[in-house]
DNA sequence: TCTATTATAATAGTATTACTTTTATATTTG
DNA sequence: CAAATATAAAAGTAATACTATTATAATAGA
Protein backbone atom coordinates (compact mmCIF):
# COMPACT_ATOMS: atom_id res chain seq x y z
CA UNK A 1 0.00 0.00 0.00
CA UNK A 2 2.69 2.60 0.89
CA UNK A 3 4.77 1.72 -1.75
CA UNK A 4 1.86 1.60 -4.06
CA UNK A 5 1.28 5.17 -3.14
CA UNK A 6 4.64 6.56 -2.74
CA UNK A 7 4.87 6.20 -7.05
CA UNK A 8 1.73 7.77 -7.06
CA UNK A 9 1.81 11.91 -7.41
CA UNK A 10 -1.44 13.49 -6.11
CA UNK A 11 -3.05 15.23 -8.61
CA UNK A 12 -5.37 18.35 -7.71
CA UNK A 13 -7.26 20.66 -10.40
CA UNK A 14 -4.27 22.91 -11.91
CA UNK A 15 -5.99 26.22 -11.06
CA UNK A 16 -5.05 26.04 -7.68
CA UNK A 17 -1.87 27.12 -8.05
CA UNK A 18 0.26 29.55 -10.03
CA UNK A 19 3.03 27.35 -10.13
CA UNK A 20 2.86 23.54 -9.01
CA UNK A 21 4.41 23.41 -6.11
CA UNK A 22 5.35 19.95 -6.46
CA UNK A 23 7.70 20.83 -9.41
CA UNK A 24 10.52 22.66 -6.89
CA UNK A 25 12.13 21.99 -3.81
CA UNK A 26 10.51 25.54 -2.54
CA UNK A 27 7.08 24.60 -3.48
CA UNK A 28 7.43 21.52 -1.44
CA UNK A 29 8.82 23.54 1.23
CA UNK A 30 5.77 25.99 0.81
CA UNK A 31 3.29 23.06 1.15
CA UNK A 32 5.00 21.27 4.08
CA UNK A 33 5.35 24.36 6.26
CA UNK A 34 2.23 25.64 5.16
CA UNK A 35 0.67 22.54 6.69
CA UNK A 36 2.81 22.87 10.14
CA UNK A 37 1.74 26.68 10.06
CA UNK A 38 -1.67 26.46 9.69
CA UNK A 39 -1.71 24.07 12.52
CA UNK A 40 -0.07 25.90 14.89
CA UNK A 41 -1.63 29.40 15.09
CA UNK A 42 -4.85 28.39 12.97
CA UNK A 43 -5.86 29.32 8.87
CA UNK A 44 -7.19 32.55 10.34
CA UNK A 45 -3.71 33.88 11.78
CA UNK A 46 -1.84 32.41 8.67
CA UNK A 47 -0.12 34.67 6.37
CA UNK A 48 2.27 34.40 3.68
CA UNK A 49 4.57 36.69 5.47
CA UNK A 50 4.94 34.28 8.56
CA UNK A 51 5.88 31.56 6.11
CA UNK A 52 7.66 33.06 4.19
CA UNK A 53 9.93 33.71 7.59
CA UNK A 54 9.86 29.88 8.58
CA UNK A 55 10.82 28.42 5.38
CA UNK A 56 13.71 31.18 5.33
CA UNK A 57 12.58 32.27 2.46
CA UNK A 58 10.30 35.62 1.30
CA UNK A 59 6.61 36.37 0.73
CA UNK A 60 6.59 37.52 -2.69
CA UNK A 61 8.23 34.07 -3.65
CA UNK A 62 5.03 31.89 -1.79
CA UNK A 63 2.79 34.33 -4.36
CA UNK A 64 4.65 32.81 -7.36
CA UNK A 65 2.99 29.41 -6.10
CA UNK A 66 -0.34 30.30 -5.23
CA UNK A 67 -2.84 33.27 -5.51
CA UNK A 68 -3.59 33.84 -2.06
CA UNK A 69 -4.27 32.07 1.24
CA UNK A 70 -7.43 30.69 0.29
CA UNK A 71 -6.11 29.27 -2.94
CA UNK A 72 -3.53 27.14 -1.30
CA UNK A 73 -6.53 26.05 1.43
CA UNK A 74 -8.19 24.73 -1.39
CA UNK A 75 -5.15 22.94 -2.54
CA UNK A 76 -4.50 21.45 1.07
CA UNK A 77 -7.84 20.58 0.69
CA UNK A 78 -7.89 18.79 -2.66
CA UNK A 79 -5.02 16.91 -1.83
CA UNK A 80 -6.18 15.60 1.28
CA UNK A 81 -9.45 14.19 -0.51
CA UNK A 82 -7.04 12.83 -3.06
CA UNK A 83 -5.05 11.25 -1.06
CA UNK A 84 -8.04 9.58 0.77
CA UNK A 85 -9.46 8.84 -2.47
CA UNK A 86 -6.59 7.08 -3.30
CA UNK A 87 -7.13 4.95 -0.44
CA UNK A 88 -10.58 4.45 -1.05
CA UNK A 89 -10.38 2.97 -4.31
CA UNK A 90 -7.77 0.53 -3.73
CA UNK A 91 -8.18 -0.44 -0.51
CA UNK A 92 -12.12 -1.57 -1.52
CA UNK A 93 -11.29 -2.75 -4.62
CA UNK A 94 -12.10 -6.15 -4.74
CA UNK A 95 -14.70 -6.39 -1.83
CA UNK A 96 -18.92 -7.40 -1.83
CA UNK A 97 -20.80 -4.03 -1.65
CA UNK A 98 -21.47 -4.77 2.10
CA UNK A 99 -17.83 -4.91 3.49
CA UNK A 100 -16.61 -2.25 0.54
CA UNK A 101 -19.31 0.83 2.65
CA UNK A 102 -17.96 -0.23 6.02
CA UNK A 103 -14.01 -0.25 4.13
CA UNK A 104 -14.59 2.91 2.94
CA UNK A 105 -16.36 4.40 5.87
CA UNK A 106 -13.37 3.41 7.88
CA UNK A 107 -11.13 5.54 5.00
CA UNK A 108 -12.81 8.53 5.21
CA UNK A 109 -13.56 8.60 8.97
CA UNK A 110 -10.77 7.83 10.57
CA UNK A 111 -7.80 9.46 12.56
CA UNK A 112 -5.11 9.25 10.34
CA UNK A 113 -2.32 8.17 12.96
CA UNK A 114 0.76 7.65 10.48
CA UNK A 115 2.79 9.79 8.49
CA UNK A 116 3.39 7.92 5.38
CA UNK A 117 6.63 9.85 4.56
CA UNK A 118 6.68 9.37 1.07
CA UNK A 119 6.27 13.14 0.32
CA UNK A 120 6.80 16.07 2.11
CA UNK A 121 2.95 16.39 3.40
CA UNK A 122 2.61 15.51 6.59
CA UNK A 123 -0.93 13.38 6.39
CA UNK A 124 -1.59 13.39 10.18
CA UNK A 125 -1.41 16.64 10.42
CA UNK A 126 -3.28 17.64 7.61
CA UNK A 127 -6.02 15.64 8.92
CA UNK A 128 -6.30 17.81 12.01
CA UNK A 129 -6.13 20.87 9.78
CA UNK A 130 -9.20 19.56 7.81
CA UNK A 131 -10.54 18.52 10.67
CA UNK A 132 -10.53 22.51 11.76
CA UNK A 133 -10.13 24.67 8.48
CA UNK A 134 -12.14 22.46 6.05
CA UNK A 135 -15.11 23.92 6.06
CA UNK A 136 -13.73 27.53 5.14
CA UNK A 137 -12.44 26.59 2.04
CA UNK A 138 -16.06 26.75 0.85
CA UNK A 139 -17.91 28.55 3.36
CA UNK A 140 -17.14 31.79 1.20
CA UNK A 141 -19.39 34.36 -1.39
CA UNK A 142 -16.82 32.89 -4.08
CA UNK A 143 -17.92 29.38 -3.68
CA UNK A 144 -20.66 29.29 -6.81
CA UNK A 145 -18.08 30.89 -8.92
CA UNK A 146 -15.10 28.11 -7.74
CA UNK A 147 -17.24 25.18 -8.04
CA UNK A 148 -18.16 26.25 -11.36
CA UNK A 149 -13.92 26.34 -12.11
CA UNK A 150 -13.83 22.79 -10.55
CA UNK A 151 -12.43 23.66 -7.17
CA UNK A 152 -14.55 20.99 -5.25
CA UNK A 153 -14.18 18.26 -7.72
CA UNK A 154 -12.25 15.37 -6.13
CA UNK A 155 -14.50 16.42 -2.76
CA UNK A 156 -17.78 15.78 -4.77
CA UNK A 157 -16.69 12.61 -6.41
CA UNK A 158 -15.65 11.13 -3.41
CA UNK A 159 -19.33 11.79 -1.77
CA UNK A 160 -20.37 10.31 -5.42
CA UNK A 161 -18.48 6.79 -4.45
CA UNK A 162 -19.98 6.61 -1.24
CA UNK A 163 -23.34 7.76 -2.74
CA UNK A 164 -22.96 4.67 -5.15
CA UNK A 165 -22.06 2.45 -3.01
CA UNK A 166 -25.05 3.31 -0.53
CA UNK A 167 -27.18 2.56 -3.72
CA UNK A 168 -25.55 -0.42 -4.23
CA UNK A 169 -26.63 -2.43 -0.67
CA UNK A 170 -30.07 -0.40 -0.78
CA UNK A 171 -31.50 1.02 -4.28
CA UNK A 172 -34.86 2.14 -2.71
CA UNK A 173 -33.03 4.13 0.16
CA UNK A 174 -33.83 8.09 -1.46
CA UNK A 175 -31.24 9.98 0.26
CA UNK A 176 -27.96 8.42 -0.77
CA UNK A 177 -26.20 11.43 -1.84
CA UNK A 178 -27.06 13.62 1.39
CA UNK A 179 -26.07 10.23 3.48
CA UNK A 180 -22.71 9.84 1.59
CA UNK A 181 -21.77 13.75 2.29
CA UNK A 182 -23.35 13.98 6.06
CA UNK A 183 -20.62 10.90 6.56
CA UNK A 184 -17.68 13.28 5.60
CA UNK A 185 -19.24 16.00 7.47
CA UNK A 186 -20.46 14.38 10.25
CA UNK A 187 -16.79 12.71 10.64
CA UNK A 188 -15.26 16.42 10.23
CA UNK A 189 -17.52 17.94 12.91
CA UNK A 190 -17.36 14.83 15.42
CA UNK A 191 -13.85 14.47 15.34
CA UNK A 192 -14.23 18.87 16.08
CA UNK A 193 -16.31 18.13 18.76
CA UNK A 194 -14.41 14.98 20.48
CA UNK A 195 -11.40 17.60 21.33
CA UNK A 196 -13.13 20.50 22.13
CA UNK A 197 -16.80 19.75 22.70
CA UNK A 198 -17.00 16.34 24.32
CA UNK A 199 -20.16 17.26 25.77
CA UNK A 200 -21.76 16.99 23.44
CA UNK A 201 -20.66 14.17 21.55
CA UNK A 202 -20.09 10.81 22.46
CA UNK A 203 -16.91 10.12 20.85
CA UNK A 204 -14.07 9.59 22.35
CA UNK A 205 -11.09 7.57 21.95
CA UNK A 206 -12.53 4.21 22.60
CA UNK A 207 -15.58 5.00 21.05
CA UNK A 208 -14.31 6.71 17.53
CA UNK A 209 -16.57 8.88 15.08
CA UNK A 210 -15.99 5.61 12.86
CA UNK A 211 -17.86 3.75 15.19
CA UNK A 212 -21.00 5.87 15.31
CA UNK A 213 -21.09 6.93 11.20
CA UNK A 214 -21.01 2.83 10.59
CA UNK A 215 -23.80 2.68 13.32
CA UNK A 216 -25.48 5.30 12.19
CA UNK A 217 -25.08 4.35 8.06
CA UNK A 218 -25.48 0.54 8.31
CA UNK A 219 -28.49 0.83 10.79
CA UNK A 220 -30.35 3.51 8.04
CA UNK A 221 -29.57 1.10 5.17
CA UNK A 222 -30.57 -1.69 7.19
CA UNK A 223 -34.24 0.12 8.34
CA UNK B 1 -47.35 31.25 19.84
CA UNK B 2 -46.07 34.46 18.10
CA UNK B 3 -47.48 36.72 20.72
CA UNK B 4 -45.77 34.58 23.32
CA UNK B 5 -42.60 35.09 21.84
CA UNK B 6 -43.50 38.74 21.48
CA UNK B 7 -43.39 39.12 25.17
CA UNK B 8 -39.88 37.04 25.76
CA UNK B 9 -36.60 38.62 25.51
CA UNK B 10 -34.26 36.86 23.75
CA UNK B 11 -31.32 36.02 26.80
CA UNK B 12 -27.78 35.30 25.13
CA UNK B 13 -24.65 35.57 27.57
CA UNK B 14 -23.39 39.09 29.06
CA UNK B 15 -20.43 38.44 27.80
CA UNK B 16 -20.71 38.34 24.61
CA UNK B 17 -21.64 42.53 24.45
CA UNK B 18 -20.06 45.49 26.05
CA UNK B 19 -23.10 47.01 26.21
CA UNK B 20 -26.21 45.37 25.59
CA UNK B 21 -27.78 46.25 21.91
CA UNK B 22 -31.42 45.72 23.00
CA UNK B 23 -30.78 48.93 25.36
CA UNK B 24 -31.27 51.32 22.76
CA UNK B 25 -32.32 52.33 19.34
CA UNK B 26 -28.58 52.16 18.01
CA UNK B 27 -27.74 49.13 19.50
CA UNK B 28 -30.94 47.30 17.89
CA UNK B 29 -30.02 48.78 14.40
CA UNK B 30 -26.20 47.69 14.83
CA UNK B 31 -27.72 44.22 15.38
CA UNK B 32 -30.69 44.38 12.67
CA UNK B 33 -28.36 45.59 9.93
CA UNK B 34 -25.40 43.81 10.53
CA UNK B 35 -27.55 40.79 9.56
CA UNK B 36 -28.87 42.42 6.43
CA UNK B 37 -25.01 43.36 5.69
CA UNK B 38 -23.75 39.65 6.53
CA UNK B 39 -26.02 38.04 4.38
CA UNK B 40 -25.59 40.71 1.05
CA UNK B 41 -21.54 40.41 1.50
CA UNK B 42 -20.57 37.45 3.98
CA UNK B 43 -18.94 37.77 7.46
CA UNK B 44 -15.28 37.83 5.77
CA UNK B 45 -16.41 40.57 3.63
CA UNK B 46 -18.28 42.38 6.73
CA UNK B 47 -16.77 45.41 8.62
CA UNK B 48 -17.73 47.48 11.22
CA UNK B 49 -16.71 50.53 9.25
CA UNK B 50 -19.16 49.28 6.31
CA UNK B 51 -22.07 48.78 8.84
CA UNK B 52 -21.44 52.18 10.51
CA UNK B 53 -21.89 53.60 7.10
CA UNK B 54 -25.10 52.14 6.38
CA UNK B 55 -26.39 52.61 9.45
CA UNK B 56 -25.25 56.04 9.48
CA UNK B 57 -23.17 55.88 12.24
CA UNK B 58 -19.78 55.62 13.14
CA UNK B 59 -17.66 52.56 13.38
CA UNK B 60 -16.38 53.73 16.93
CA UNK B 61 -19.66 53.78 18.33
CA UNK B 62 -20.14 49.78 17.19
CA UNK B 63 -16.91 48.99 19.04
CA UNK B 64 -19.24 50.19 21.77
CA UNK B 65 -21.55 47.74 21.27
CA UNK B 66 -19.47 44.72 20.88
CA UNK B 67 -15.72 43.86 21.20
CA UNK B 68 -15.04 42.46 17.53
CA UNK B 69 -16.80 41.19 14.81
CA UNK B 70 -16.47 37.87 15.96
CA UNK B 71 -18.71 38.61 19.40
CA UNK B 72 -20.82 40.41 17.02
CA UNK B 73 -21.39 36.46 15.04
CA UNK B 74 -21.23 35.06 18.49
CA UNK B 75 -23.88 36.89 19.90
CA UNK B 76 -26.45 36.56 16.67
CA UNK B 77 -25.76 32.78 16.73
CA UNK B 78 -26.40 32.98 20.19
CA UNK B 79 -29.64 35.06 19.64
CA UNK B 80 -30.94 32.43 16.78
CA UNK B 81 -30.02 29.80 19.00
CA UNK B 82 -32.08 30.66 22.44
CA UNK B 83 -34.60 31.66 19.43
CA UNK B 84 -35.16 28.44 18.58
CA UNK B 85 -34.51 26.95 21.98
CA UNK B 86 -38.00 28.74 23.10
CA UNK B 87 -39.84 27.23 19.82
CA UNK B 88 -38.49 23.86 20.87
CA UNK B 89 -39.40 24.19 24.25
CA UNK B 90 -42.90 25.29 24.04
CA UNK B 91 -43.85 23.44 21.34
CA UNK B 92 -42.73 20.24 22.30
CA UNK B 93 -44.18 20.62 26.04
CA UNK B 94 -47.05 18.30 26.01
CA UNK B 95 -46.19 15.95 23.46
CA UNK B 96 -45.42 12.04 23.74
CA UNK B 97 -41.55 11.00 23.67
CA UNK B 98 -42.00 10.27 19.20
CA UNK B 99 -43.87 13.20 18.57
CA UNK B 100 -41.84 15.34 20.41
CA UNK B 101 -38.46 14.22 18.97
CA UNK B 102 -39.88 14.32 15.31
CA UNK B 103 -41.51 17.80 16.03
CA UNK B 104 -38.23 18.80 17.58
CA UNK B 105 -36.35 18.02 14.34
CA UNK B 106 -39.21 19.49 12.67
CA UNK B 107 -37.99 22.71 14.64
CA UNK B 108 -34.57 22.65 14.41
CA UNK B 109 -33.68 21.85 10.98
CA UNK B 110 -37.11 23.56 9.04
CA UNK B 111 -36.13 26.81 6.89
CA UNK B 112 -37.18 29.83 8.34
CA UNK B 113 -40.03 31.31 5.96
CA UNK B 114 -41.54 34.20 7.92
CA UNK B 115 -39.82 37.13 9.93
CA UNK B 116 -41.57 37.11 13.01
CA UNK B 117 -41.89 40.94 13.18
CA UNK B 118 -41.90 40.80 17.21
CA UNK B 119 -38.40 42.38 16.96
CA UNK B 120 -35.42 44.02 14.96
CA UNK B 121 -34.53 40.71 13.73
CA UNK B 122 -35.07 39.04 10.50
CA UNK B 123 -34.90 35.54 11.45
CA UNK B 124 -35.48 34.42 7.65
CA UNK B 125 -32.15 36.23 7.03
CA UNK B 126 -30.68 35.21 10.41
CA UNK B 127 -31.14 31.57 9.28
CA UNK B 128 -29.51 31.95 6.18
CA UNK B 129 -26.72 33.44 7.47
CA UNK B 130 -26.48 30.60 10.46
CA UNK B 131 -26.43 28.35 7.64
CA UNK B 132 -23.68 29.54 5.84
CA UNK B 133 -21.45 31.69 8.67
CA UNK B 134 -22.40 29.34 11.96
CA UNK B 135 -19.27 27.56 12.04
CA UNK B 136 -17.51 30.29 11.90
CA UNK B 137 -18.06 30.96 15.09
CA UNK B 138 -16.47 27.87 16.56
CA UNK B 139 -13.70 27.02 14.56
CA UNK B 140 -10.78 29.32 15.75
CA UNK B 141 -8.22 28.88 18.19
CA UNK B 142 -9.96 30.40 20.21
CA UNK B 143 -12.84 28.12 20.87
CA UNK B 144 -11.69 26.94 24.24
CA UNK B 145 -11.30 29.57 26.27
CA UNK B 146 -14.83 30.75 24.54
CA UNK B 147 -16.95 27.38 25.23
CA UNK B 148 -15.20 27.98 29.26
CA UNK B 149 -16.37 31.48 28.98
CA UNK B 150 -19.66 30.09 28.69
CA UNK B 151 -19.90 31.70 24.56
CA UNK B 152 -21.75 28.52 23.31
CA UNK B 153 -24.07 27.26 26.14
CA UNK B 154 -27.51 28.09 24.59
CA UNK B 155 -26.52 25.53 21.43
CA UNK B 156 -24.87 22.83 23.61
CA UNK B 157 -28.52 23.01 25.76
CA UNK B 158 -30.14 22.75 22.68
CA UNK B 159 -27.99 19.49 22.27
CA UNK B 160 -28.40 18.43 25.38
CA UNK B 161 -32.28 18.52 24.50
CA UNK B 162 -32.00 16.48 21.79
CA UNK B 163 -29.95 14.15 23.26
CA UNK B 164 -32.47 13.33 26.22
CA UNK B 165 -36.07 12.95 23.85
CA UNK B 166 -33.57 10.36 22.05
CA UNK B 167 -32.55 8.69 25.04
CA UNK B 168 -36.18 8.72 26.03
CA UNK B 169 -37.28 6.80 22.56
CA UNK B 170 -34.28 4.39 22.79
CA UNK B 171 -32.26 4.15 26.17
CA UNK B 172 -30.18 1.33 24.84
CA UNK B 173 -28.92 3.30 21.75
CA UNK B 174 -25.16 4.59 22.53
CA UNK B 175 -24.84 7.60 20.45
CA UNK B 176 -27.45 10.21 21.38
CA UNK B 177 -25.37 13.12 21.78
CA UNK B 178 -23.10 12.24 18.82
CA UNK B 179 -26.88 12.26 17.09
CA UNK B 180 -28.04 15.37 18.33
CA UNK B 181 -25.30 16.90 17.33
CA UNK B 182 -25.64 15.70 14.11
CA UNK B 183 -28.75 16.97 13.52
CA UNK B 184 -28.06 20.62 14.49
CA UNK B 185 -24.70 20.32 12.24
CA UNK B 186 -26.13 18.31 9.43
CA UNK B 187 -29.00 19.90 9.00
CA UNK B 188 -27.24 23.42 8.34
CA UNK B 189 -24.93 21.49 5.49
CA UNK B 190 -27.70 20.22 4.00
CA UNK B 191 -29.10 23.52 3.82
CA UNK B 192 -26.33 24.57 2.44
CA UNK B 193 -25.29 21.73 -0.02
CA UNK B 194 -29.04 22.55 -1.39
CA UNK B 195 -28.09 26.28 -1.86
CA UNK B 196 -24.36 25.58 -3.23
CA UNK B 197 -23.95 21.64 -4.02
CA UNK B 198 -26.93 20.34 -5.88
CA UNK B 199 -24.85 17.44 -6.89
CA UNK B 200 -24.09 16.38 -3.61
CA UNK B 201 -27.62 15.90 -1.51
CA UNK B 202 -30.96 14.59 -2.53
CA UNK B 203 -32.35 18.02 -0.84
CA UNK B 204 -34.25 20.71 -2.75
CA UNK B 205 -37.26 22.33 -1.99
CA UNK B 206 -39.78 19.03 -2.27
CA UNK B 207 -36.94 16.84 -0.29
CA UNK B 208 -36.08 18.66 2.48
CA UNK B 209 -33.47 18.45 5.19
CA UNK B 210 -36.02 17.99 7.42
CA UNK B 211 -37.02 14.67 5.74
CA UNK B 212 -33.76 13.58 4.92
CA UNK B 213 -32.94 14.16 9.34
CA UNK B 214 -35.98 12.99 10.25
CA UNK B 215 -35.67 9.70 8.14
CA UNK B 216 -32.19 9.10 9.09
CA UNK B 217 -32.61 9.48 13.37
CA UNK B 218 -35.96 7.32 13.11
CA UNK B 219 -34.53 4.51 11.22
CA UNK B 220 -31.51 4.74 13.29
CA UNK B 221 -33.52 4.60 16.99
CA UNK B 222 -35.58 2.05 15.56
CA UNK B 223 -33.16 -0.25 14.60
C1' DT C 1 31.79 29.54 -22.11
C1' DC C 2 28.89 33.02 -22.76
C1' DT C 3 24.15 34.21 -22.82
C1' DA C 4 19.51 34.01 -22.03
C1' DT C 5 16.11 32.43 -19.27
C1' DT C 6 14.07 31.41 -15.10
C1' DA C 7 13.76 31.22 -10.04
C1' DT C 8 14.24 33.36 -5.93
C1' DA C 9 15.01 37.11 -2.69
C1' DA C 10 14.79 41.74 -1.06
C1' DT C 11 12.61 45.98 -0.75
C1' DA C 12 9.10 49.06 -0.97
C1' DG C 13 4.58 50.35 -1.55
C1' DT C 14 -0.82 50.19 -1.39
C1' DA C 15 -5.40 49.88 0.16
C1' DT C 16 -7.81 47.90 3.64
C1' DT C 17 -8.70 45.87 8.11
C1' DA C 18 -9.58 45.74 12.84
C1' DC C 19 -9.08 48.00 15.92
C1' DT C 20 -7.78 52.23 19.87
C1' DT C 21 -7.66 56.85 21.40
C1' DT C 22 -9.02 61.43 21.78
C1' DT C 23 -12.04 65.06 21.40
C1' DA C 24 -16.34 67.18 20.32
C1' DT C 25 -21.18 67.30 20.41
C1' DA C 26 -25.64 65.71 21.41
C1' DT C 27 -29.05 63.63 24.53
C1' DT C 28 -30.83 62.11 28.77
C1' DT C 29 -31.32 62.11 33.72
C1' DG C 30 -31.38 63.68 38.47
C1' DC D 1 -29.76 73.49 34.80
C1' DA D 2 -25.72 70.71 35.60
C1' DA D 3 -23.84 66.42 35.30
C1' DA D 4 -23.58 62.24 33.36
C1' DT D 5 -23.93 59.44 29.48
C1' DA D 6 -24.26 58.29 24.52
C1' DT D 7 -22.90 59.10 20.08
C1' DA D 8 -20.15 60.94 16.31
C1' DA D 9 -16.02 62.49 14.11
C1' DA D 10 -11.35 62.28 13.30
C1' DA D 11 -6.97 60.59 13.55
C1' DG D 12 -3.78 57.10 14.39
C1' DT D 13 -1.69 52.20 14.57
C1' DA D 14 -0.03 47.75 13.57
C1' DA D 15 -1.02 44.24 10.74
C1' DT D 16 -2.99 42.04 6.58
C1' DA D 17 -3.13 40.66 1.92
C1' DC D 18 -1.57 41.66 -1.46
C1' DT D 19 1.34 44.11 -6.04
C1' DA D 20 5.30 45.91 -8.28
C1' DT D 21 10.08 46.66 -8.98
C1' DT D 22 14.62 45.52 -8.89
C1' DA D 23 18.54 42.66 -7.75
C1' DT D 24 20.80 38.42 -7.57
C1' DA D 25 21.43 33.56 -8.08
C1' DA D 26 20.90 29.21 -10.49
C1' DT D 27 20.24 26.64 -14.71
C1' DA D 28 19.97 25.49 -19.51
C1' DG D 29 20.82 26.10 -24.38
C1' DA D 30 23.87 27.62 -28.33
Amino acid sequence: MDSLLSNLKITVPEKLYVKDPESSDLGKRIVQHSILLIDEIGFDGFTFKKLGTKIGSNESSVYRYFESKHNLLLYLSSWYWAWIEYQLVFETHSLNPNEKLEKAIEIVTRTIKEDSKFSHVNEVILNKIMIKENSKSFLTNQVDQENKDGYFIIYKRIVHRLRDMIKAINPKYIYPSSLASTILEGSLHQHFLKAHFTTITDCNDKLTPTDFIKNLVLNTLKA
